[in-house]
DNA sequence: ACGAGATTGGAAAGGCAATTCCAATCTTTG
DNA sequence: CAAAGATTGGAATTGCCTTTCCAATCTCGT
């Protein structure tokens, strides 16, 4: 009966206040849907712990489901632009060690609460709700291109064999990242993650120091 | 003011007819809540699915955290016993890559909807049910223990290096299988599962021929 | 200062889900 | 066959959640 998903009207906030409100209902959501899943997440729990009332989150939002798109959105945007600095030098085998261990020390931080913000609404969304499906694969492909531009200019300045397929090795290390985080989430112990995203770095060293040997005139 | 999960009697079915209950509701909520998430999945679903009346979900399980605690323990040893011919013998390059293209072609058949049976319940339950988080573990554990086994058969054979880490070894490629399994979902392609699970078979694949080319007085 | 539109509070409608209950109806066993 | 226990049907209870609504109150341009 319901009209399927019609994006109610969701007004963008024209005060300073409103987008104030705003912003105070996107964190917390965000951050209850990171730790209680999206469907353990009700609008109640929202307003509590942003400070509003309901009509405030339909005002801003629409419906749950607006909400839902917009915590994707934020997470997306936000964890890229946290990482900017490190995601654009990945060109260098320390340089993707030391970005996967900064998320290793997050884990630990939080005792492996909640794995992977993106990749925890993937898991619960994708099958359910297909404009989420599409905006969460977009979030991937943000992460999966950042990775890649650094294998590629690695593959350019010759630290890589020009036949790499570093689309498949970025895939790998993402794919790392996330089940990783999945097993130590399960396990409450980061230690799987690190396992799982240094032999994948292992193993990029290794084609790394295999073009090396190939190139014996060098350095 | 519940008792926090206390587990309502369970009564194990001790009639034929029963039995066939029971098992007609274990599977219909396993199917439901594996391709819409437990919170996704309500009695009333699995009773139309099942074909059963309310009382008989509760005269078997208890409450729904019993018929989900159920859930967790079916698809782990369903999914183990199911491929129980290839997980005994991924002592071999071939093997390991035979048995994940499997899961690949299943991925392929429905679509990439719904990921890992056990993944996706992990990520969905971790943080909000400790008994099902230790459930997850502990079938996640017989995975690795699996792969883990067939890589020191390697090792004992001298396959493998006898200072490679098969337990790190293992972990990363359920990782990739985990990780690799996600991002197919939500990009409806099995593509990325394969690309990150072949990375890190192509990495073990590695340090085969690494020990082979140590040991140059064989074959 | 005034009016339009933005923002807010809070109540209340409507629905569905989890769970309980009790009265049948089978099954098994002595 | 009769009693005890297992199994089943289906209604009723309770509670929470989503969403709507309307009446304030606030902000801002003019």
């Amino acid at each position: 009966m319901q009209p399927h998903s019609a994006e109610t009207r969701v007004r963008a906030a024209s005060t300073e206040g409103g987008r104030r409100t705003r912003d105070r209902i996107l964190r917390a959501a965000a951050e209850l849907m990171f730790k209680q899943g999206v469907a353990g997440t009700s609008i109640p729990d929202v307003q509590r712990r942003a400070q509003v009332s309901a009509s405030q989150i339909y005002h801003y939002f629409g419906d749950k489901k607006g909400l839902t798109a917009a915590v994707i959105e934020y997470q997306s945007t936000v964890k890229l632009e946290q990482q900017r600095p490190l995601l654009d030098h990945l060109d260098s085998i320390e340089a993707l060690r030391e970005w996967c261990e900064r998320a290793a020390v997050r884990l630990d931080a939080v005792h492996c609460v909640g794995g992977c913000e993106i990749g925890s609404l993937a898991s619960e969304l994708s099958d359910i709700d297909p404009s989420a499906r599409l905006g969460l694969a977009t979030g991937f492909a943000a992460w999966q291109a950042a990775i890649e531009s650094g294998l590629a200019r690695m593959r350019e300045r010759g630290d890589l064999g020009a036949d790499e397929d570093v689309s498949a090795l970025a895939v790998a290390l993402l794919a790392a990242i996330q089940g990783g985080m999945l097993l130590s989430q399960v396990n409450q112990d980061a230690t799987p993650y690190r396992r799982a995203v240094n032999v994948v770095i292992d193993h990029i060293a290794d084609r790394v120091a295999a073009a090396r040997a190939s190139r014996p005139a060098d350095r």
